[in-house]
RNA sequence: GGGGAGAUACCAAAGUGGCCAACUGGGGCAGACUGUAAAUCUGUUGUCUGAUGACUUCGUAGGUUCGAAUCCUGCUCUCCCCA
């Protein structure tokens, strides 16, 4: 039989956690995280990381694995799991990958292309020119070095444009040849199963689970990391609003509120990037034993 | 009881005779996405239409005018001040 990814997306609340290690209990292996900020052992709470009880029924893997201090990307997970699932097939033939970040769990399945590293000092750099000379000025740079990727690029995200910069500073070579968009032969079988929700119940479960973190303490977990707030790490919903607070700028309750909407956002645009993947087959979380028994067919079908 | 201010689209808020289906912000909805992605960015938001365009809107009922969200009158409601 050959070996098999099962990846199992859906939107942040939607039950995921349960539901997967449900499924890991029934196939006896191991799960996955593919979710970019259970990753930070500093941020168990606010990102309903799996808790101590469920760790230890499931083996997991990349959670709570590094520190907001830490420097991490996609390609280092790719990296990493990459080497990881070869392990891991020794031990199962089968291997659930769950989460809800959508790039991540596209790099594990499709590949990125090589990029080399930047220099720090090169990122600085663009990062004061963007300071100094706004979005027009990085614009100017980049039709400059890298035509292809200036008339392609979204114009407004400076994000997409300083990368791109980046790159070609470094490298010597423009941005824009290195996107080959190769999608990469996997030496497993992937099985993509994605669990949905009606869209208001799945907000009324958002909204009461951010009640249930802030019961829990998710209060206290901001505060010790308030220091590190200027990191990406801590550049994430449920941190980000109570930081706010804490400085003063809005109320508590506005600050639940905020974290409240930012993460039925956060659901959409989850469900926006997924909506163009046809290999999802989603299911309902009603129907999650249509969903298993739909999951263990696949697993059965023995062709390639 | 007397005096004053105001009622604008989901919310807030501009507009004070034609350039207004109505600035702007928020929210909603939709979308993009190749390296810190729970990030970053975009579009759209009266109705119908593929688009031109058509139709109904600015508390309410009338009036003035070629033309009104904008001017006048009555009514309803809200707020403020003095009693």
């Amino acid at each position: 039989m050959k070996n098999t990814l099962i990846v199992l997306p859906g939107p942040t609340g939607v039950g995921k956690t349960g539901f997967a290690l449900e499924l890991a209990s029934r196939l006896r292996c191991d799960i996955i995280s593919c979710d970019s900020r259970q990753f930070y052992r500093e941020m168990k709470i606010g990102t309903a990381a799996p808790d101590d009880e469920q760790l230890a029924r499931v083996r997991h893997h990349f959670v709570g694995f590094i520190s907001v201090t830490d420097y991490y990307s996609v390609s280092l997970f790719e990296r990493d799991a990459m080497a990881l699932l070869p392990k891991l097939f020794e031990a199962s033939p089968v291997v659930i990958m769950t989460g809800g970040s959508m790039l991540y769990m596209d790099a594990v399945c499709r590949g990125m292309d090589d990029i080399p590293d930047t220099d720090p000092a090169v990122r600085q750099r663009y990062a004061e020119m963007y300071q100094k000379e706004g979005i027009s000025g990085l614009r100017m740079a980049l039709r400059m070095v890298d035509p292809e990727y200036y008339a392609k690029v979204d114009l407004h995200n400076p994000r997409r444009i300083l990368r791109a910069l980046e790159i070609t500073a470094s490298t010597g070579i423009p941005y824009s040849s290195f996107l080959t968009a190769p999608v990469r032969e996997r030496d497993f079988r992937i099985v993509k199963a994605g669990l949905t929700r009606e869209r208001g119940e799945l907000y009324r479960r958002i909204d009461a689970r951010v009640d249930a973190m802030m019961n829990a303490g998710l209060e206290e977990e901001a505060r010790s990391l308030l220091e590190y707030k200027g990191l990406n790490a801590l550049n994430t919903v449920g941190y980000r609003e109570l930081f706010r607070w804490f400085d003063g700028e809005i109320s508590r309750e506005e600050a639940i509120s905020l974290i409240k909407r930012n993460t039925r956002r956060y659901a959409r645009k989850q469900m926006t990037w997924w909506n163009r993947d046809n290999d999802i087959n989603w299911f309902d979380a009603s129907e999650e034993e249509m969903m298993f028994s739909w999951i263990e067919r696949r697993l059965e079908d023995n062709r390639p």
